[in-house]
DNA sequence: GACTCAACTTACGTTTACGTCAATCAGATT
DNA sequence: AATCTGATTGACGTAAACGTAAGTTGAGTC
C-alpha cells in the first residue's frame, strides 16, 4: 500500500521539487495505487469504469483518480462488502454527486431517494444484527457446554 | 403467505380430525408453502438443497420440510440478504447442526469458528454504519437547503 | 534507438445464483 | 377412466462481477 507511493517518489530525480510536495497529500492517484490501498484489482476498478460508478481524467489515454474519484470508490467497495450489487451502488453515487448544487425539485428528489437507501439498509441491519444474536447464542452455549465438561 | 395454509386447509376432507390439530402449529411444509413465506422461488430452494444447505425428507419423491428445515432456509434467506454467498452460509449451518452433541473437540472448534464468523458480521455491521452515517449526512443537508430556500 | 514496464483495449472464459422450458409423475377431482 | 393440479428432474439459458490472455501504446532508462 505505502509501497506504491515510495516507487512514485523514486521514479522523480527532481529531488528539490519532490521535496517541498513531501508534507501535502497527494492530488491523484494511479490506478495501480487506488487498487493495492482499497484491496481491489485494477482490473475491478476499470470495470466500475465501464459501469458507469467512475469516471477519471485521462492523461495520454492514461487514468487519473482525483480525491473525489478516490472517495467515490471508497463508497463503492464498502457497499460492495455490505452486499450490494453494482446497479444499487450507481444510484447511491448519484445521491453523492448531486447534493450540492440542484434546483428545489432536485434537493427533493435526493432527499427521497436517500431516505429509501436508510431504509433499506437499516432493514439490512436488523437481519444482521439477528444473525449475529443467533451465533451469539451459540457460541455461548458451547462455552457453557466445555466449562460444564470440564468440572 | 398464511393463505398457503388456509389452502391446505381447505383440501382435507376430514373435518372433525383437521379440528383438534386446528390450534396446533404445522409440523411439516409444502415447498410453495416456505416459498411464499420467505419471499423466494420454489426453484431456489431446490437449489439451495443441490448446494448441500438443505436436506428434506421425501414422501414419494416430494420433498416434505419439518421445523428445523424451515428454521435452517430462514437463515439462509437472511444470511442472503446480508450479502453472503451460499458457499459461506453452509459453514454457518455446520455450526448451526453440531452444536448440541458432539465430544469437546467438536464443541471447541464451533466455538472457534463462530467466533470468527461474529467477527466477520461486527466487520460488516461496522461498514453498514458508516455508510448509513454518510447517507443520513446527504439527508440531513439537503434537507437544510431545502428549508434554506423556503425562507 | 532498443529496451523495459506499467497501463490500455479487446475478447473470451468463469463462477454464482438462479430462471425457463419440457417432460414426467403422483394424487385428488369429476 | 380421464383430467387436472402441483411437484420433480434434467437441460439449457442468463445476468452479474470479474479473471485471464494477447497484443498495443506511451513514458522513461540505458
Amino acid at each position: 500500500m505505502a509501497a506504491g507511493a515510495r516507487q512514485n517518489e523514486r521514479q522523480s530525480a527532481k529531488h528539490t521539487v519532490d521535496a517541498h510536495r513531501e508534507h501535502e497529500d497527494p492530488q491523484f492517484f494511479g490506478i495501480a495505487q487506488l487498487a493495492a490501498e482499497f484491496g481491489v484489482t485494477p482490473r475491478a476498478i476499470r470495470f466500475y469504469e465501464t459501469k458507469g460508478l467512475l469516471a477519471p481524467q485521462r492523461v495520454n489515454g492514461t487514468r487519473v483518480y482525483a480525491r473525489r474519484d478516490r472517495a467515490r470508490l471508497a463508497l463503492i467497495v464498502r457497499a460492495k462488502a455490505i452486499g450490494i450489487s453494482l446497479d444499487e451502488i450507481k444510484h447511491y453515487l448519484e445521491l453523492y454527486g448531486h447534493h450540492g448544487e440542484g434546483r428545489l425539485k432536485q434537493l427533493e428528489y435526493v432527499v427521497e431517494r436517500s431516505g429509501q437507501a436508510i431504509a433499506e439498509l437499516e432493514a439490512k441491519r436488523l437481519q444482521l444484527e439477528q444473525t449475529l444474536e443467533e451465533l451469539r447464542h451459540i457460541n455461548r452455549v458451547c462455552k457453557q457446554k466445555i466449562a460444564a465438561r470440564k468440572r
